[in-house]
DNA sequence: TTCACAATCCCCCAAATGAGGTATGGCAAG
DNA sequence: CTTGCCATACCTCATTTGGGGGATTGTGAA
């Protein structure tokens, strides 16, 4: 397939608007024929024109890149989506890419390298920058922080999560249920919680299962 | 920086250890003085030492090579993992990144883009294989499952999520306990659940909050 | 050897919860 | 215009829960 691949461009400063419009209008294989200064126009056109490669500024005047893409993704899930902000905080780039970004660029990427990105988004991968990268890597890395939970505390908040009740843990365990009540408000005493559901919330987001 | 990047390599076919051996500890600002045949043997030596990057493949004879990274990684936070393998199956990746690989390749990938990603690894990077890459980023995506609670009973249920009892919600939304009462049978009903933890797993798990 | 803590078991009691109802008004789809 | 859903409000009752104790055993660290 070595078709043309049809990029579209939504960056309110002119300046940069231009410079990367003529840059990939000039190369071959790939055109520009639709460039947008605000979130607004591009959810409005987007979806009745046939684009391959977006590529999203995030700061834009009224509505952001990101709600941009939450509204246009959906409408086009086989176009795709790159970033090209200044922005690299943690919440700007994974929040682009829960929005559905697929790629995601610091606009001083030279232009071979913007090219190549967007050729590869289109192919089917994610162009990061290498930061980017590795963030993202990152996020999946276990916090591993030590639970101030013992063993059998941790299995009794185990099975609370999973909403059995005092006597049902007792059974599965083959426990008092006094047993039971006692490990639990031990727990909640660690946890700084006083209700399961309190208790169910912190054991999921510390990741003590 | 222009010092050489010390690699080790943890793979149990004879034949791609020593090739790959003799492609990087062949080319100048690489050298490989370490490699080993399975995960034991390089729990035991790695920690002591001096090595920057270590490829490392799963199937491994006894224990994987995920299970290795688990156990060496905390021990060396600054050397850097890359899973170098033929799995590319989402819980092989996933797995892998939680345990602290920094890159996942594909077995496949040819000399100089293997000898290019270990020092994008180094210089704090994540190389992936493009369809690797695109993997972790989809599992950004939320599935914006339709929820079957009204807008009402989510607000009520992001409270319960806090661990607030029926008195504080309603103080809260300002509405008698009673009504906040039947908000949550009804959410119970519609999530199938028939207690608080058991809600609280589900809306978390589900992201309905 | 204390001392702390994990793990087990027990008691009481007030408050919160879950399950079963009933009822109203509004609004939207059919 | 009826049917269904949402949001609101109330009632009763059995069960569960959380908070307050107290107690024993074993283990491991100070």
């Amino acid at each position: 397939m070595e078709e043309t691949i049809q990029v579209a461009i939504v960056e309110d400063d002119r300046e940069i608007r231009q410079t990367l419009a003529l840059i990939i209008d000039g190369t071959p294989g790939y055109q520009c024929e639709h460039t947008f200064l605000d979130a607004e126009s591009a959810i409005d056109a987007l979806p009745s024109l046939a684009v391959d490669v977006v590529l999203m500024d995030i700061e834009l005047p009224r509505m952001n890149g990101i709600e941009a893409i939450k509204k246009i993704k959906p409408q086009l899930p086989d176009t795709d989506f790159i970033m090209l902000t200044v922005k690299e905080d943690d919440a700007s780039v994974f929040d682009s890419l829960c929005a559905g970004a697929s790629g995601y660029l610091m606009k001083y990427t030279p232009p071979s390298k913007l090219l190549q990105s967007i050729d590869e988004v289109h192919k089917g991968g994610a162009p990061m920058s290498t930061n980017i990268a590795r963030k993202v890597i990152h996020s999946f890395r276990q916090p591993i922080l030590a639970s101030p939970l013992s063993p059998r505390e941790t299995e009794i908040l185990q099975l609370l999560c999973d909403g059995l009740n005092y006597r049902s843990i007792a059974e599965k365990i083959f426990l008092s249920s006094h047993t039971i009540r006692t490990h639990i408000k031990n727990i909640y005493k660690k946890l700084h919680v006083n209700s399961r559901a309190a208790a169910v919330k912190k054991a999921i987001e510390d990741k003590l299962l």
